[in-house]
DNA sequence: ATGCAACCTCAACCAATGTTGAGGTCAAGC
DNA sequence: GCTTGACCTCAACATTGGTTGAGGTTGCAT
């Protein structure tokens, strides 16, 4: 079975088909359509579906998603290398995330060590503070 | 100072005057009024913000901060120790959402490794996976 | 006592991320 | 060749986390 219906593209990614529709209507996967205008999908739009569940759940919007797709091919189906190559700046976005909330749990414990939470003298209440502040996760993303 | 007027609080915690609306017709803050009906809020409003920052960088929705705030007292002000329990409470929530952070980067390694990125193999295309969903995040919080 | 910034409420709107339903078509097995 | 489940489009609705604006009031400084 070399091409997938949105069923079988929904039952085996795990996500719905109307969620399906909508990634296609913004752009984040593309379908080929049957005679009868039925969406058949390529193999790789597992592993774009794969990505989209990963950033969401690193709280990376779609947009971003979408974005970072574009550095793959169109038309064609992505290579392993192409791929490898997402997923490693994936990887770095994971651990940037990482750093930001270990920093952030760290910051958590001086601040029950000094009862402070929240108050002027601490990382985590002041917002103008460069080192609570570093980071800021998902926008890097959306502007590299 | 003993009281903080929005604006006050607003510019002290970084979030809007809009927002503190917002928080506050979801129960999330409180506060006094004036003879004319102007808020006036306690000093505790601050730390109640600031966890509330704290909650929105990892993921947590304000629901689930709201029914964390029940276990503080409603008319008092909070003492340092039902502060310090809450704390705790977040620190061991960061612990996990890193965990299962670092659990996927390690997995997302392996992918590159084998270029298998959201083939059925992978645990991270395959939401069946009980490895690759322990913790789910947030979840946990609303129902612990 | 007056002016003006800051405050009030309420309703409407925004964007992201989908879901639901109506009304109609396709395709695969009996 | 018919039935039935899977599919199509399009529009409306849902939820979270707010922002914006209209229309009116308060309170501090002069």
């Amino acid at each position: 079975m070399r091409e997938l219906s949105v069923g079988e593209a929904a039952r085996r990614s795990g996500v719905s088909v109307s969620a399906l529709h909508f990634y296609e209507r913004k752009g984040l996967i593309r379908s080929l359509r049957t005679a009868g205008n039925q969406r058949r999908y390529a193999a790789d739009v597992l592993r774009r579906i794969a990505v989209i569940r990963v950033a969401q759940r690193v709280g990376v919007p779609l947009e971003a998603v979408r974005q970072a797709f574009g550095t793959l091919p169109d038309e064609r189906t992505p290579t392993r290398e192409e791929w490898a190559g997402m997923s490693a700046r994936w990887h770095d976005e994971l651990d940037r995330r990482i750093a930001q909330l270990v920093n952030l749990r760290d910051r958590l414990t001086d601040c029950i060590g000094c009862g402070c939470l929240s108050l002027t003298a601490c990382a985590l209440a002041n917002p103008g503070d460069r080192l609570a502040e570093e980071g800021e996760g998902p926008r890097r993303w959306e502007t590299p």
